[in-house]
DNA sequence: AAACGCGATTGACCCAGATCAATTTTGGCA
DNA sequence: TGCCAAAATTGATCTGGGTCAATCGCGTTT
C-alpha cells in the first residue's frame, strides 16, 4: 500500500467554491487573505491504500483534507496497529511539536487534499492570529475525541464500543437530510478492530450478534440502524 | 473527595519567580506583559483528594498547574473511570470548545494552581499571537501524548502498559541531577489501574511479578529500576 | 462460467486479565 | 502504643475476547 501515482493540480481551483470552506482552517480567513492563501495550497489526489504521510517522515507539509476518508494510525515495533483517529473532510493534519509526523495516514478509498509547504504557511499564520486561533480550535476538538477514545479503549466492552463506534461514526456523517439511519462504513473490518482495539473476529461477531438481536442490519457498504435506540443504550451502558 | 476549604491568596506572588515561568503558558510573555498578565492570576491551593473542577462543569476559569500532581478523569454512567492523564506543574487546564469541562480534575496530594477567570483571560490573549501559539503548543503535545496513549491502551499487554507507564512517568520527573532510576508514583494503585486500563489487582500483580524477576523494587511512594534496561525491553516489545 | 483471491464470517478452543475473596501492610490518630 | 480504616497484596476461579482454522460470499480475471 505504499503510494504509487500521485495526481497533482496545480492550479485551477478556487479556495470560495471548496467544499469545506465553512469547515476547514480557512473559514477562519476573509475573502481577501482567501486570495493569498489559494497559491499556498495545491489539491493532491491520493487513491485507496495509498500512504500520505508515514510516521517519523519529517514534516514537510501541512494537509486539509477536502475529500475522502483517511485512516491515522501508529504501529508497535511488532506490527501491531492502533488507529488514533479518521480523517474526513475539514480535518487539519500536520501540526507537531517534534518536526516530525507522530503517526501515519493513508487514504481510504480515493481521497483529495489541500497540501500546504510547511514554512510559506507557517509564515502566512504568522501575521494572522485568527487563523491560528481556528487551528487551536480545531487542534482541542481533537484532544476531546482523543480523551472519548480512551475511555472506549480502556474501560467498555466489545459491545459498547462497536455501538458507540456506529453512533459516533453515524454522527460524522454529512446529514444530507434529517439524520439517516443507514451509516456508511467505508474502511475494513480490520480498519474498525484496529480502531476500537479489538480483532477481527470479535467486531465480526460483534456486528452478526448485534443483527440477529434485530439492532442492526448489515448492509453492503455499511450498517443500517434498524432500531437506534437499542443501540444507544448498548453504548451507554 | 469533594473541596471542602480552598485557601485563595489574593496576591503577594510574583511571575517573576514563579517556579513555572520558564515552561508554562507564560513563558511566551515578555516581562512587561508579565506585569500586567500578574493581575489576571491568583493562586490556589487544594489538598489532597479535592476536586478542582467537574467534567460538565460549565468553564468559568483557565488554571496552570504551579505545584503538585492532578489526576484527569472521565467517568462512564456506571462509575467505570478512565483517567486521561495526570497534570504536572507547567500544565495548562481548561480549555475546550463546548463551555464546559470534558473531564474531571483532582488534586493527588497538596496542588497549587494559578486560577484565570475565562474571560479577562480570553481578552488578554486577544491581542497576544505568541500567548496564543504556546496556548497551541501545549495543546498539541497533549494531543501527540494522548494518541501515544491510545496505543498502550488498545493494543499493549499488561505488562508492557505497567512498564511503559513506569518509564513515561520518569521522564516526567523533573530530572534533579542526572536520570534517577526513582520513579516517584504519588498515585495510588487505583490511579494507575484507571490510567492504563487494568484492575488495581493486575496493576499490583504486574509490578510483584517485575520484583520477583529483579527489574524493579517496590518502595515507599514509589518504584526503584533496579535493571531499566530490562524494563525497556518489556514497554518496547 | 469456472477459477481465483481476498475480505468477512463462523466455529472450536484457549488464556490474559477480570472477578471474587481473603489476608497483610500502612498510615493516621486517640 | 495500640486501634482502626483504607490501601495493597495475594490466592482461587471465571470469562470475554483472542487465537487458530475453516468456510463463505463476491467481485475479477480469463
Amino acid at each position: 500500500m505504499k503510494p504509487s501515482v500521485v495526481t497533482i493540480e496545480p492550479n485551477g481551483h478556487f479556495c470560495s467554491d471548496c467544499g469545506v470552506r465553512a469547515s476547514a482552517v480557512c473559514s477562519s480567513l476573509d475573502p481577501a487573505e482567501l486570495g493569498e492563501f489559494e497559491h499556498l495550497g495545491r489539491r493532491v489526489h491520493f487513491s485507496s491504500g495509498e500512504t500520505v504521510f508515514s510516521e517519523e517522515d519529517i514534516t514537510t507539509s501541512f494537509y486539509n483534507v477536502l475529500e475522502g476518508v483517511m485512516r491515522l494510525y501508529k504501529l508497535l515495533p511488532d506490527g501491531r496497529r492502533q488507529i488514533v483517529g479518521f480523517a474526513l473532510p475539514g480535518d487539519f493534519l500536520g501540526m507537531n511539536l517534534s518536526g516530525r509526523h507522530n503517526f501515519s495516514a493513508d487514504a481510504i478509498g480515493a481521497v483529495t487534499v489541500c497540501q500546504f509547504a510547511k514554512a510559506p504557511f507557517g509564515r502566512f499564520v504568522e501575521d494572522r492570529p485568527q487563523l491560528l486561533r481556528r487551528i487551536n480550535e480545531l487542534a482541542i476538538r481533537e484532544l476531546s475525541q482523543a480523551r472519548d477514545h480512551m475511555v472506549l479503549l480502556g474501560r467498555r466492552s466489545a459491545d459498547e464500543k462497536v455501538a458507540a463506534f456506529l453512533l459516533v461514526w453515524r454522527e460524522r456523517q454529512p446529514a444530507p437530510k434529517g439524520p439517516s439511519d443507514t451509516v456508511p462504513l467505508p474502511m475494513s473490518r480490520q480498519d474498525i478492530a484496529d480502531y476500537l482495539g479489538l480483532t477481527i473476529e470479535t467486531v465480526s461477531r460483534t456486528f452478526t450478534k448485534l443483527e440477529r438481536h434485530g439492532a442492526i442490519e448489515i448492509i453492503h457498504g455499511g450498517i443500517s440502524l434498524l432500531d437506534p435506540a437499542r443501540v444507544e443504550a448498548l453504548a451507554a451502558a
